[in-house]
DNA sequence: TTTTATAATGAAAATATATTCATTCATTAA
DNA sequence: TTAATGAATGAATATATTTTCATTATAAAA
């Protein structure tokens, strides 16, 4: 006589989509400890108590965040794994990064909140996970610099300081798309390959 | 009878000194919301209450360092007037802040006060300015490159989207170094400004 | 219209953090 | 010794935030 299951779950569904969006929002942008979690369910247009149905913890909430997060980062750290040519690999990420900040701000949002977990102290072990998988490609991108500069594809140097700048460029540009919005621009993938990619062939 | 001014005076900025580089510590890397007072003064090796005789109010604490960044970018920026070369400016710049980079961690923690700085809600004054000031900087800096590049010494492109990509360069490579210490290497100077600057001349 | 199952609410309790303040400590010189 | 001064302490209080829970709302079908 109530309603059925599935509607219902239904009903969860939706719910848990407006915590989600409302609490990835603040959290990238605000940090765990400056985001109440009335201000999520203000964002989520729901009562504090609705949260608490979905949530033991606000903390709980940021660990679902998190592990969302390192999900796309172990698929990301897939496409490196493969044989393609590493200009062509690299070319094609960051291509898809870039799309990615001029379709919504998704992306920058967890990339922020990869930002945000790395400053937290006493890291739950979805955290530490992520903290973890992301050095983890950190190491990975710069084998896959090295391989490109033994193919002659990629400009000389320390191929750990290039993979770090990389990333480092990466999640500044998330930075600013996230606390600047309205001056951001995304910038074209020859800007951010530059410090890598050969561009003049000597004659 | 009691000790001189002097030396009451010497007494105070002792204690000040290790309230600023706990604080500025622990606020560049958590943010405001996530350091709490109890953090600051065991980090300064002193008594909250002893903290409370310096600053009526965390805030006051965290909008004095804040002040101190401010002073650092205007300073900055005045180099950015100058009627040198914009290769050369902007060379030197990037040097300066790599050589920072290298010494020790007092640059990028204040880069990271500034990015915490830009995600606070309700900002007082002084993190208003602090904010504007460093959108200031970006478009003086994209007027240089625009100068640069009718020089013919830097690449062709939208002047804001490049000065833009400079800035989150310097940002992301200031988050990796307070997160990733132990990882962090600091570029060469062609890597960070290889997106900018021509480097084979065609014969 | 009533019953039922679960979603949804928000005020109250628990907890954590910021701030205050009465007290102690340390040093100097009479 | 002791008086004087301001630094320094930390327990007590105020304030803010998280978490709980008794209560209400909603929709479906008997």
């Amino acid at each position: 006589m109530p309603r059925t299951e599935e509607q219902y779950k239904e009903m969860r569904i939706a719910t848990q989509n407006k915590i989600h969006s409302s609490a990835i929002k603040l959290f990238s942008k605000k940090g765990f400890a400056a985001t109440s979690v009335k201000d999520i369910a203000e964002g989520a247009g729901i009562s504090i108590g609705l949260m608490y149905r979905h949530y033991k913890k606000k903390e709980d909430l940021f660990n679902e965040l998190v592990t969302y997060a390192a999900e796309g980062l172990d698929r990301t750290a897939k496409l490196f794994q493969s044989d393609d040519s590493p200009v062509k690999l690299i070319e094609q990420f960051t291509l898809e990064i870039l799309n990615d900040f001029d379709k919504d701000d998704e992306y920058a949002h967890f990339q922020m909140l990869m930002n945000q977990s790395s400053t937290i102290e006493d890291p739950s072990p979805e955290i530490k996970y992520l903290n973890k998988q992301s050095e983890a490609m950190l190491h990975q991108t710069a084998r896959l610099i090295e391989k490109g500069q033994k193919l002659g594809q990629f400009k000389q140097g320390n191929a750990m300081e290039m993979a770090l700048f990389y990333f480092a460029s990466i999640q500044g540009l998330a930075m600013i798309k996230t606390t600047m919005n309205e001056v951001f621009i995304t910038p074209k993938l020859e800007i951010v390959t530059s410090f890598l990619i050969e561009e003049c062939i000597s004659p």
